[in-house]
DNA sequence: CAGTGGTCTAGACCACATT
DNA sequence: ATGTGGTCTAGACCACTGG
């Protein structure tokens, strides 16, 4: 595994590059052939990473002009994010863990319900500090019906990824619902992230479900409010009765 | 202008096939092999095609599998999304705005690399807070290029949706990026909104493109955090819709 | 004008899914 | 074993931006 992709590899070099300051916002990238010749690689592949930041909002090109940094922040894209410690990597960040406790209880009514579950049905729930590079970063709150949870009782959950974990021990995870707002840290996440109680923080709760829409997760993740951000793309319908086999042009938008 | 781009011909194609039922959903694409054959295009060019499709949701790909059709996401609610005061007429709101202020002024680096355009372009810019229900709920900062800025302008900022005037006046508004994170209210936004400065606000700052990928508004809200929450809806593959909920956030439904 | 990104071609090898 | 998409190479021409 971790067969490094070289389109990813320049693509978190650039990330990196603009996260530590190198590239301010407002400022040109170097050119595609200056990346060529860095990287020693062709043009496809450092088009390939650009297009990857141009989808994640980081960068905006332009026919003549060299590609410039937007003022953001680190940024995911919602595509292939389910997993914290797969994002981090991506970013060229060490992710890490500290497990507070996994315990096995009856659920409450309310994860009884976000669950589907009958009251009081066995759940398994996990509470872990998350890390960027050593630094307190995220609280994660995890809550699995039981019959997914055995595989999380049965791993090491300070040793990375559970989200890895399930799916290579065979778990169907399809479909999520995600709701993000912001809330202030209450006294539990601000002693773990050291900060005030108050302090702004960037919370994304999940509901994960199988191919059959079974519910097999619940989770609530609290993010330092400068250490996460998030980016969706969408697309308005287009008017009925247009398009046929020709079309008006179009360079690129995003992705 | 108006040079027909191959790759945009194949995606039409496909676009139409599956919109009239060539393709239903879950069905897989022909071959790119297959493709190329019947365009007479490059590999590459056919991939192009496909990774447009793939970013607006309409197939899902996958190593050694045919691309398949995903079921029909309707973004309709893209105007819900888009228009604050689309969104609270529906969530049975009272939308309201007192604007602070409309300028037209050359844009900085930062807003002219977001809005890809010259260095000191004009641009018209747009400042107002909004309301729920006569209350403090937001803070609105809107930026166009002069060309769309006009009609702006022209347009009482007090009486309603810019978005809406803007379809209106033939503003081709196809597809958007967001990014939303978290941070600390400002003195201005703390003002406006009536909140002490820090108050944890939720940003969303976002990119609207024309059909052919012409950027034509960098904008920046912020939330009262207890007002506004947004739900995202993913496939493993790819994103699908987004939808913006009222207050009482309570985990939703998945379909 | 030279430099840059947007598009396109025609090959190649690999990993994975299906048969 | 075959077919498929994912990645990569090494060229090419064009349209546009900028000095």
């Amino acid at each position: 595994m971790a067969r490094p992709q070289q389109y990813e590899e320049i693509a978190a070099y650039l990330r990196n590059a603009i996260r530590e300051g190198t590239f301010e916002p407002g400022d040109p990238l170097p050119s595609e052939a200056e990346l060529c010749r860095r990287f020693d690689s062709a043009r496809g592949t450092v088009r390939q990473a650009l297009s990857l930041l141009r989808s994640e909002g980081v960068i905006s090109s332009g026919q003549g002009r060299r590609s410039r940094v937007l003022d953001t922040v680190p940024t995911q894209s919602f595509d292939n994010i389910f997993s914290f410690s797969q994002w981090c990597v991506r970013s060229g960040i060490e992710p890490g863990q500290v497990t507070q406790w996994v315990t096995r209880k009856p659920a409450d009514d309310a994860l009884a319900a976000a669950l589907e579950l009958p009251d009081r049905a066995p759940v398994v729930s996990v509470f872990r500090l998350r890390l960027m590079d050593g630094e307190p970063a995220m609280v994660e709150r995890l809550n699995y019906p039981f019959e997914v949870g055995q595989h999380v009782l049965a791993f090491d959950t300070d040793s990375g990824s559970i989200y890895q974990h399930l799916i290579t021990s065979g778990v169907d995870i399809r479909t999520a619902t995600r709701t993000i707002d912001a809330i202030g840290a209450d006294e539990e996440d601000a002693a773990l992230l050291d900060v005030p109680v108050g302090t702004p923080l960037l919370r994304v709760r999940r509901r994960a479900f199988t191919t059959e829409g079974t519910p097999i997760e619940s989770s609530d993740d609290r993010y330092l409010f400068d250490k996460a951000s998030f980016t969706i793309n969408s697309v308005r319908d287009t008017p009925s009765g247009l398009t046929m086999i020709s079309t008006p042009a179009g360079p690129e938008g995003p992705r």
